[in-house]
DNA sequence: CATGAATGAGAATTCATTCAT
DNA sequence: TATGAATGAATTCTCATTCAT
């Protein structure tokens, strides 16, 4: 079966090396603008051939953004070294906010891009399986949430919302400003926004809310 | 000169059926998947009579870009009775949320949609006029903020942060569920997710910031 | 009957405002670049009026095609004071190629432009009379060389033959620098070229010509 | 690589099958009334098929316009064993007048023809180029020219003016055949009407030209 | 007489997709 | 496995022309 491995293989290989370029042109050229024959060019291979490998342009588009929740459920590993909650929630938020900026075609195609929408209607079955993906990273919150509630924050407030809110205020930042209705401010600016509405909703939403509970 | 105005009103409501056609359809099919040619079909006209109300398919978008701000301003004065300023920036919030859920098409051109290109570049010299519209309505929030300020909350921060902070907050609840991000929660505790969210910003971005202070 | 002429006077000078602004918007933006609409907007008048006073697009190509000829013609006029034939020859070269360059869209439209055919073809039974104005000029042109002959030119050459190869030789001097074939040479040569060729003419063709027979 | 390139082969009878086809239409309908449809439909292909083979309508014309050229320069290559200069400027001009008669579409496109702008514009930095095929038949005339100079003709006439009037002469009479300007003579006659031109020229431009310089 | 409103026909072009080889 | 060739179905937009008023 050695050959058979070997043809998954190439087969995983090329897979890659399509979703690869296809997410290299996305980010260059915004993903409006991409057709299949620019991704068969960039590597240099009919677009028939693409059709070898994914059975359509939304099988493409699908994958990708599952592959965009495995690499964001990636990141939110790297804070689990942290050990205080309270901290860790803050990083939580701040790495969010890198990886949709470092990564924004594949935030785009994750949070704020209408789904391709006949891929989700063939998955229907499966339509629980869509969201599972999601969910993990949302679940993942709410653990960090729920240690910190254990740490005395956040007492009066449901997780879930709590969760939702968190997550609301970190995609309103990063989406408003892939959607460029931050523009006018011009770059530096932004970045001061960010900076300072990340440190706002540590004194209030995270680090105040623990005192108030303590007093 | 009644056949003239009688005429003029005519004009006025044929653009009207358009912009809402085309806005029906947005929001029926997403922004992108929207032609000339539909809109045409659906009021059951031709093509080439939309031209006569419209120079181009940009222009009917400009137009409800437009519409959508002038929209919200009207609902921003809504609040304008509620005296004090931080009950009055709740309602703001929760305004802002009801406009967004209410009208998902606008709020969605206006926020959330890559902008229509083309139409702004031609309007490069009024491209201040571009942002004013928006502007407006932000600064309208501003002014909220620094009379919270002037009431004690919102102290160390800055004013433009806690602007966009909030800006950011609501749009985030609302631009995850306009583009779906929350279907898997159901509709009923979508809203429970909503008036939760906001309660808890109420807490600890307003009222908690003030005592804070007052102590 | 003073009703009736006044209206008569009055659409006639109508399609005169039509013909005349064609004609000026033909030469400013160039034949293929305008549309009955452009007419319409330049007069004042709505595109359907235009349909009063001319059955069609055609229609109107077609009567200033009349209309250039008749100006033609009163050109040729100009010269017959001029009582040398052989002079006179020259001059109705001179005056030729004037027309042309100061008249290039009715030049371009009388000798260059495919005729409007859908026109031509409803006129087909009066298709000698389609001819009849420009052979007026070519007649014209007839008599100027017979009178040179009897004068002593061109004394082996059919007139036809002689008056074909001048109007030849003149339009395509004109047709040349119309249609653009000769922008490479910059106006200033091109100039030169005009002057050069018809003094090339007048010693070869037409002097030269009586010379070689007074022997 | 016999595979290879047969398909090469094919590829280029295709664009053979295109660019003939579009000259029949043309040469039918006349040039500004073809569309890439009636191509497309002659050859019973679609419309979107000519896409690989040409990048858009411009490239068609444009390789036909320097088709023709190079082809006219062919044509020119055939009277150099002529070695009387003077027998072969006046071959020259046969020959110029069969190179339009039996080739009108390109003769059309090439000296008529209002030029295919946006590709014009496009191909600027080599806009030198668009001429230099032109050029060198105009050089190739010249060259004629400048010889029969030596032969003791033409010796009062700056060469560019002559190479101009000989050109204009030919130009005259093709087009004003082609563009239909002749009609009303008939065939029979206008055969006769060339025929005579030519010797009139042959005549007064040429042969009659040296006469008088060597007495 | 004049026209506002409407449109059918058609233009160039693009793109995801298919299929025989 | 890979692809060259082909296309149907769209797209936006333009224009001469018609017709009820």
């Amino acid at each position: 079966m050695g050959i058979k491995e070997r043809k998954e293989l190439e087969k995983k290989e090329m897979r890659k090396l399509i979703l690869d370029t296809a997410m290299k042109l996305f980010l260059e050229k915004g993903f409006e603008n991409i057709t299949l024959r620019n991704i068969a060019e960039k590597i240099e291979y009919s677009p028939a051939t693409i059709y070898l490998y994914f059975k359509d342009k939304d099988e493409i588009i699908y994958t990708l953004h599952r592959e965009g929740f495995e690499e964001l459920y990636r990141w939110q590993q790297k804070i689990l070294p942290v050990k205080d909650p309270l901290e860790r929630l803050y990083r939580h938020a701040e790495m969010y906010v890198s990886f949709a900026l470092e990564n924004p075609e594949y935030y785009d195609l994750m949070f704020i891009k209408r789904a391709p929408i006949n891929r989700i209607k063939e998955m229907k079955l499966k339509d629980g399986m869509r969201w599972d993906i999601g969910m993990r990273s949302f679940d993942f919150l709410k653990e960090n949430i729920k240690e910190c509630m254990k740490a005395g924050a956040f007492r009066n407030t449901d997780v879930c919302v709590a969760a939702f809110s968190l997550w609301a205020y970190v995609h309103g930042i990063v989406s408003l400003i892939i959607r460029e209705r931050c523009d006018v401010f011009g770059e530096e600016q932004i970045r001061c926004l960010v900076k300072g509405s990340l440190d706002f909703m540590q004194q209030n939403m995270i680090v105040n809310n623990i005192k108030k509970e303590e007093q």
